[in-house]
DNA sequence: CCAATACTGAAGTGGATACTTCAGTGATTG
DNA sequence: CAATCACTGAAGTATCCACTTCAGTATTGG
């Protein structure tokens, strides 16, 4: 299989599961091994590895091994196609936004915020 | 129906489908009904609807049933989330950036720092 | 060398997901 | 009032996804 796109598909996809977000702010803190990155996850090595495959086809994550110990660090691609998403679509929910007095609310009083 | 959570997670999940973005990118300019929105998909009805359902859990979009018409419109319950996750992990994306230099040519330090 | 370490690959499982079809329920219109 | 329209609900299916176990393969340290 050749080299694939680093599509917005891939990046949403992998950024939607806890774990992998977990795995993102835990590398924000510097590289970790993969042996590292899986201690405090409740899971087997392998699906950490599995996790990280995910996330280096989604060009959040780069690894690269050294001798028997594969380091992992955030990669700035993915990321970059996800703001670039965003960006592009901004400015029409600013729109719906400024609009909203014509509108009903869409939410209001459901009072269940997340953080 | 339970209440449920506007989480990331979700919001993360429901853009992670290039129909559920098909249908965001549509409604951005303006409001449709469900068949409207349906006609160009090559999906049945029922299938779109359920594409709806879970931009609604996900606060993406907003639909109010009048007559037997359901009206979509653009929510931006969602999009603030995922506004504030991203502006939230910026930073350590940009530090990483700022930083490569500086890790590729340095020792990874893996081992030197502990939980 | 030998054992422990750090993964890697293959294969399987159970539950979620993206659809489908079909049979309604109400609202609107001729 | 009957037909049509716009959905809605239930149920089924095929595929995907997050995990597991188990059996490797290199690498490293004593």
């Amino acid at each position: 299989m050749p080299k694939s796109k680093v599509s917005i598909d891939r990046v949403f996809h992998a950024l939607g599961d806890p774990t992998r977000r977990t795995i993102v702010d835990r590398l924000s803190r510097g590289p970790l091994s993969v042996s590292l990155l899986a201690t405090p996850l409740d899971m087997t090595l392998t699906a950490v590895a599995q996790h990280l495959q995910v996330l280096e086809d989604s060009r959040l994550v780069h690894t690269e091994k050294v001798g028997r110990v594969r380091t992992c660090r955030l990669a700035t691609t993915g990321f970059s196609v996800l703001e670039k998403w965003i960006a592009g679509h901004r400015s029409m929910w600013e729109r719906r936004l400024d609009r909203l007095g014509d509108l009903l609310a869409d939410d209001t009083g459901l009072g269940s915020k997340d953080t």
